[in-house]
DNA sequence: GGAAGATGGTTTCAAGTGAAACCAATGTCA
DNA sequence: TGACATTGGTTTCACTTGAAACCATCTTCC
């Protein structure tokens, strides 16, 4: 006979199944209403946030991975979305911004992000989103100092 | 000028920045210690706890998509963790249970990931670890009502 | 100055993914 | 009975992913 072990009640399992619902919820609107992918819908978030930042200032504010964001960058640019900022000084770094069409994608997004977000915890007994930030904040934090580093390798 | 956006304090962001923290971190572990994929553990957990289960009744209960069932299926039935549950009748369904040697994987594997659990949670405050299941619990619930249900087309 | 190494970013490659096509077995309804 | 739809499960295919290799630039230190 086994310990009983219920996967319902198990952390990491809810958080990923409900992360992956709510994920694709998102992707598929962002998709529908502007042709964008999550990836690329971070880095003009972060753009619009900072004005101005490297790849991988991307990378460290958000996590993603460096071929991830390297890629979003590469589809934003097509489109038109952001431009390169002239750097003198070191070669290396790729300054980028929003451009006109950026920002103006930005402003409409954001509204339809938060009215998405909002109708998400619309039925849900108030206080639940703060809690729920507040928690996933600190679990991140710890997940971080037990080794769950993005990119853990050197690079 | 745009609107301020907090991408650090949106939900569906913080979820899924934590989310991929928290599985990168126990899919290492469960890899290294047990050379199992997440998928895989979550098929002998289900089989654990039910003793008994049809591919379908796996994804049903978990959310994955079919061809990853049956993918995590073919590596445990591979390594000889579960076997067929003969099955007069509908010649279709083809019931899992787990094998001796899967038994003795799930019993080493179970007081593993509690105590990764509990780790996880080890500096938080109390009532942290309750209170994040609940909210996730319900924010799954309604985006699944909104609309992500993972096979939203037929079949 | 110039090795040796670090850093920012892109590209390549092997593996993993989900959607759709597919196969087999049942169910349904005339 | 036999079309026709449904259901359980596997396989195929095109696409995404992250790790590692790579290229260019800059830094360090002799």
């Amino acid at each position: 006979m086994s310990t009983a072990f219920d996967l319902d009640a198990f952390l990491p399992y809810r958080l990923s199944v409900t992360s992956n619902l709510v994920s694709r919820l998102f992707a598929r609107r962002y998709a529908e209403e502007f042709g964008l992918t999550i990836a690329e819908w971070r880095v003009i978030a972060v753009l619009g946030a900072d004005g101005t930042a490297t790849a991988s200032a991307v990378r460290a504010r958000t996590g993603m991975d460096k071929a991830k964001v390297s890629r979003a960058v590469a589809g934003l640019e097509a489109r038109g979305l952001i431009r390169h900022v002239a750097h003198r000084g070191d070669r290396r770094l790729d300054p980028l911004a929003l451009s006109a069409a950026g920002r103006r994608i930005l402003d409409a997004i954001v509204p339809r992000a938060r009215a998405l977000e909002a109708e998400l915890f619309a039925t849900l007994p108030p206080g639940t989103r703060e809690a729920l930030e507040d928690a996933l904040h600190a679990i991140a934090r710890r997940a971080t100092v037990m080794g769950a580093g993005p990119g853990d390798g050197p690079d």
